[in-house]
DNA sequence: GCCAGTCAAGTCCCG
DNA sequence: CGGGACTTGACTGGC
């Protein structure tokens, strides 16, 4: 079994490459020359998708090869009072550079919108804004030249004191929404509502790829034991041309257990590691720590002290 | 130069 | 039902 790992949208050790720049609306409201402040948008939106290929390029000279990209590329893209903003064309020519960098080295990379993209939402109107943000990243996607297919991470959403009926809220929306935006879903399970039982429903219902955040259950659910239900998230993935992939993080602490540590313990994942041994050809395993690649590197090298792992590339390794 | 406060979005929680 | 907490990284303002 091969397994590669991967960390999220940022860098601790590369200084001053942040691709989630921003602008609040608030700021963009106070400069009084409203074209002047969009350029301002253009420039910050350019100058994080610089810093994204920056961090391709820090990934590929450390061996990383699976990266969840920011969400947070193109400030105030989605606002409703800059609908006539167009923040495609200024960024089509950097995105371009960041596809052809990714077909010379190639990468999984997908993004994880923020929560507030909730698909079960009761609202139409928060639906409406949860598709526009998808469509932005569906847009992104293209600009880059990726198969949309399986880049989105997203939670099932709000609970509404009725979780029964949220999961139908889901099923029901699903139904408005494009085949194209549909295709690029993949769905989490969650550390406060959604349980892995209960994503798996709408996912086997609805053909969408279920991606394993392990800390998440252990914090949410009603089964602990996760391997009963092992199996049929895998078979999830059968739909998909890319291989599973998961979420591994560790708590910060008992009395704070939902929030993500510095870094990942490496003798849980070694446990996690030789449950799933086995069972799939392929595993990618996104590292959720606070302290980034960092907390990334430092796991490669406890499991190179810990085990005899055969390393493919400094990111990826083989179980046998 | 550091620390506290602000910002964005939805949901959830409390009174 | 309304206001505040929650979450995250970036940024601003006060000292």
């Amino acid at each position: 079994m091969i397994v590669r790992l991967g960390y999220v949208a940022m860098s601790m050790e590369l200084q001053n490459a942040s691709p989630s720049q921003t602008m609040t609306f608030a700021q963009f409201k106070r400069i009084k020359d409203r074209e002047a402040a969009i350029r301002k948008l253009e420039r910050i939106a350019e100058s994080n998708i610089e810093n994204c290929l920056r961090l391709l390029k820090h990934n590929v000279g450390n061996g990383v090869h699976f990266f969840r990209l920011s969400s947070r590329l193109i400030p105030l893209a989605n606002h409703e009072e800059l609908l006539d903003w167009n923040y495609l064309t200024p960024l089509k020519e950097p995105l371009k550079r960041l596809g052809e960098y990714l077909k010379e080295h190639p990468m999984r990379v997908d993004f994880h919108p923020d929560h507030f993209v909730v698909l079960n939402t009761p609202d139409s109107e928060i639906l409406k804004n949860a598709v526009k943000t998808l469509s932005m990243h569906k847009a992104l996607l293209k600009g880059i030249g990726i198969d949309l297919e399986h880049r989105c991470v997203l939670h099932v959403g709000g609970g509404y004191d009725d979780k029964e009926k949220a999961l139908e809220q889901f099923i029901h929306n699903w139904g408005f929404i494009s085949p194209s935006i549909q295709k690029m879903i993949m769905l989490e399970n969650d550390d406060t509502t959604f349980t892995v039982k209960e994503t798996l429903y709408l996912c086997e219902k609805l053909g969408i790829p279920m991606v394993f955040d392990y800390h998440h259950h252990l914090a949410n659910h009603e089964e602990a034991d996760w391997r009963n239900d092992w199996d049929r998230i895998v078979s999830t993935w059968e739909l998909s041309s890319l291989p599973i992939k998961m979420h591994i993080s560790s708590p910060r602490s008992e009395s704070d257990f939902r929030a993500h540590a510095d870094y990942v313990d490496p003798e849980m994942f070694l446990q996690f590691l030789d449950e799933i041994k086995g069972t799939v050809p392929e595993i990618h395993c996104m590292i959720e720590a606070k302290q980034k690649d960092a907390a990334l590197f430092q796991l490669i090298k406890d499991l190179r002290e810990r085990t005899s792992f055969r390393f493919l590339d400094p990111s990826s390794f083989i179980i046998d």
